[in-house]
DNA sequence: CTGAAAGCGCTAACAC
DNA sequence: GTGTTAGCGCTTTCAG
């Protein structure tokens, strides 16, 4: 059914060597047959075949893309970046989900390895060791993980709490409660790094915490209780979760305590009040990533992305 | 480096195909033989290469996913669902995301036919003439569309309806506006199938509206004009939007008009109030259509998942 | 500029 | 039970 190479030889007399080359390097074959031979081509519907082609050239075109949960807002619009800007380069995409399970991280990537250029590990849960070792047989860029001499797209997280930070301090806030998320989590590993360097604020930390808006919730009275009129949330999910348990004991946001989430995920956008948050560059980072893993000479090469801060309406003055 | 099967031949001295068969056809090989091939593998960390095994056997163990838009948050459910139902099945996806335009589909489709086994293709937006001709190359299973003779998973949006209605009905609403999406998309056919032949009520059509907040957002001021003590949106987004529309001109919900959405996506979840939903299969769904491809033989099967309603706080009494 | 031949990693008859 | 041979679809020297 679906031509080959074959097919597109005879059918136009000439050596399949020469269809080869009408396609991989066109510029060496006489104009008049090349065109004879993509007339032939496109009748007969004829594309090479990739894994073929892969089996000699060593490069298949595919990536993989490795995220710890699909359905967890924040990686959707990163998966879609990575994705379209690997179309862009003629390259296709493997999507796996880990279920944020390391065995199933190792199983895939082993699984994967023959079959692609590279892989994006974003947010991985595997050991540096680990990871290392895996990328003896395929390259990789790390998302959102800093492993020495490795590609790496990295999200300026301290940057984007110092924003909230400053935020909050204009507006007359003072006693801050910092709600992180799971022990050893990039984002909270920064997080942490800026507090302990806070310009003259009283921050209260609350932590570890399910990166959910059950985490959220569960530690909404705690928080209520520390007296601070302000909270920086792990990520959003946490944030809203904040906010309902606030709101379940009547504290009303922003107008007796504010808060700001991390990530810019949709809900938020879509939440009463909206989530003033710091946005987290993810469609950039996938694209980013894409291009890291094709320019191979990129010897771990890092980028850090700027994060922004988005005012809406879950913070106002401190009464 | 990656070990190939050569390799493992020579490290102990047997000729490649009885590698071969060791990982294929376990049972054809001496059992002495037999671990001796395994365990110089497993020292040299081979894995067959599953593109130069396709090349003669014809199966990939690839499959494609293709979605309209991969941070619509309808789809993530049913990608990962998908995808972990593949890796059970020992299958790799390729998830590419089409922008929602035919063309890009179909450049997808071509350039992934040779690559894989099948392909899943959710809510797709080519014509059904392209479809057919497509599936000639590479074998299709469609999700919430109907396509004479090939596999599809369809999802009983004309039972959720009813069920959304008669929930309605039993509040003591009588006159519901129904707000449609685009024109000619699958969940809003269906949905007005059931709408012409409801028990009775005093149904008010608004459409067709963008599929998004925004168009919710629009509609609002009309469906608040008409009448209506309750609402029906085409999905959860759109209904996220009516409701703050309505909030925009302090109506009430559910205390003056109830909102009933489509999907049971995450920030419906999150809402504020917490949205009455009719939750789609979409996780049954992914796995359902991995299944469908895999078993061959499902020559046009066509498979109907039921929906369910799910009552939160959107909706409430009549007035 | 084009054809011939070898080979990528693996499987699949077919012998022995 | 295992080796031999051919070949999947394509690229890539090497001749000519």
């Amino acid at each position: 059914m679906a031509a080959t190479i074959k097919d597109v030889a005879r059918a136009c007399g000439v050596h399949v060597s020469t269809v080869s080359r009408t396609f991989s390097a066109p510029h060496l074959v006489n104009p008049a047959t090349r065109s004879r031979v993509l007339a032939a081509a496109d009748d007969l519907g004829y594309r090479p075949n990739r894994a073929a082609r892969a089996l000699t050239t060593g490069r298949t075109y595919n990536m993989g893309l490795i995220v710890a949960d699909i359905a967890n807002p924040f990686f959707p619009p990163l998966i879609k970046a990575a994705q379209a800007q690997a179309r862009g380069r003629d390259y296709h995409v493997f999507v796996a989900d880990t279920d944020e399970d390391p065995r199933v991280e190792e199983e895939l990537i082993r699984t994967l390895t023959k079959q692609v250029d590279g892989v994006l590990l974003c947010s991985p849960r595997l050991s540096n060791r680990m990871i290392e070792r895996l990328a003896e047989d395929v390259p990789f860029v790390v998302v959102n993980r800093r492993i020495k001499g490795m590609p790496a797209v990295l999200m300026n997280v301290a940057q984007g709490a110092k924003l909230a930070l400053e935020h909050l301090a204009g507006l007359g806030h003072h006693r801050i409660a910092l709600v992180s998320g799971p022990i050893g989590s990039w984002t909270s590993n920064e997080m942490q790094g800026v507090a302990a360097e806070a310009p003259g604020l009283d921050l209260v930390f609350f932590g570890p915490n399910q990166p959910t808006e059950a985490g959220g919730l569960a530690v909404a009275p705690d928080v209520a209780a520390c007296g601070a009129t302000a909270v920086l949330a792990y990520n959003d999910l946490v944030a809203l979760g904040v906010i309902e348990g606030l709101a379940a004991m009547e504290i009303g946001v922003p107008d007796q305590i504010s808060v700001v989430g991390f990530d810019d995920i949709l809900p938020g956008r879509l939440n009463r009040p909206k989530l003033t948050t710091v946005a987290m560059p993810t469609v950039a980072a996938g694209r980013m990533a894409v291009d890291l893993l094709l320019q191979s000479g990129g010897e771990g090469a890092t980028v850090t992305l700027d994060t922004a801060l988005i005012v809406r309406e879950s913070t106002g003055r401190a009464q």
